[in-house]
RNA sequence: CGCGGGGUGGAGCAGUCUGGUAGCUCGUUGGGCUCAUAACCCAAAGGUCGCAGGUUCAAAUCCUGUCCCCGCAA
């Protein structure tokens, strides 16, 4: 079939991949370059870079529902359009115009953990299952009949980018199949049960801000979420590497310093193996804490 | 020229504003104590204060230049 593929981070990038292996991608759609890193050059998105790879056609609009674009991606005829992980919401005059519309791959099993951050928000709830839904896009967010799951499990100690890559692995395989029924005609679609919809808001860098007032558990869950962005933080410190630990003191309270430092939480402790004070590199938890003065049985 | 923080014995920090003997916690080494110890006590070693130049009687500290590290943006 002759897709149109819009994606732009690296999530993404496994499924282009996938899709030009079955199809003629005749064109790929990603978010405008933009400002990043030390010194903010202009850095070109994942899908963009790997679409120029594959000599695949690229457009990168500000805005899609800009009429050149719409008029750019009607004049191609696409049989089917991909999305995934785009970041933007897309208006019905693109959906309506290849012949089977748009399929989306999203990070969660749908219902659950609908919007920008279904990976995130399953770890952070403790959730020891997820996997990617293959949905038919309409003008709801993730809101559209679903065609395929697959699913995994979370280990415990797993963090975001790992499961973020085995996600994507996951989303590519399993949309191969619908798109081959799709051009069969034998896709099956099943509606979401939207009473037991919940939602996987967009990350906001302060929901990183810890104290030590909340259970253990529940710390260390956000620790994985939050894993490489925004990290975790308790004051001017960000704990970049942790674990939970044993222990029963009032939180905040010191139980040891050594390569490690361990502070109490609500439930149970958490093991501070790494941090990173302001403007300086990460450091193994102890020598903060002792070049700081803090002693144990202190509260911080 | 986007904004900002930092470079001080082996580690982590203070000292820089207001120039005047290089400081703290830990580690290391030696000794002591102890049934014993990663615990405790005593002592010691270890630093061109990132680099270069300038100002000064005197620079970690003030000025100029330069190299390196890190954060901000999602």
């Amino acid at each position: 079939m002759r897709i149109v593929f819009l994606g732009t981070p690296e999530f993404a990038v496994p499924t282009l991949d996938a899709v030009a292996r079955e199809h003629e991608v005749i064109l790929a759609v990603a978010q405008p370059d933009k400002p990043a890193g030390r010194g903010m050059k202009l850095q070109a998105p994942p899908v963009a870079i790997r679409a120029r790879e594959l000599n695949i056609p690229l457009l990168q609009p500000p805005r899609v529902r800009n009429e050149d674009f719409l008029s750019e991606v009607a004049k191609l005829a696409p049989d089917a359009g991909v999305v995934i992980a785009y970041g933007k919401i897309l208006p019905k005059a693109l959906l309506d115009i290849p012949k089977h519309g748009f399929l989306n791959v999203h990070a969660s099993v749908l219902p659950q953990w609908r919007g920008a951050a279904p990976i995130q928000r399953a770890i952070e709830a403790g959730d020891r299952t997820t996997g990617v839904t293959i949905m038919r896009v309409d003008e709801e967010l993730d809101h559209g009949p679903m065609l395929a799951i697959a699913t995994t499990e979370i280990d415990r100690d797993e963090r975001t980018p790992q499961l973020a890559k085995r996600l994507s692995h996951l989303g590519a395989e399993a949309l191969l199949p619908v798109l081959r029924a799709l051009e069969a005609g034998n896709a099956e679609e099943t509606p979401q049960d939207h009473e037991r919809a919940t939602v996987a808001p967009k990350i906001e860098k302060s929901e990183g801000a810890i104290t030590f007032d909340e259970p253990a558990t529940q710390i260390y869950n956000r620790f994985r979420a939050f894993d490489p962005w925004p990290g975790i933080t308790f004051g001017e410190l960000k704990l970049t590497d942790i674990r939970p630990a044993d222990g029963n003191a009032e939180p905040r309270t010191i139980l040891s310093i050594e390569e490690d430092v361990v502070i109490a939480a609500r439930e149970g402790a958490i093991r501070i193996v790494e941090l990173q004070r302001p403007g300086k590199p990460r450091t193994p938890a102890g020598a903060i804490a002792r070049g700081l003065g803090w002693r144990v049985g202190q509260r911080v």
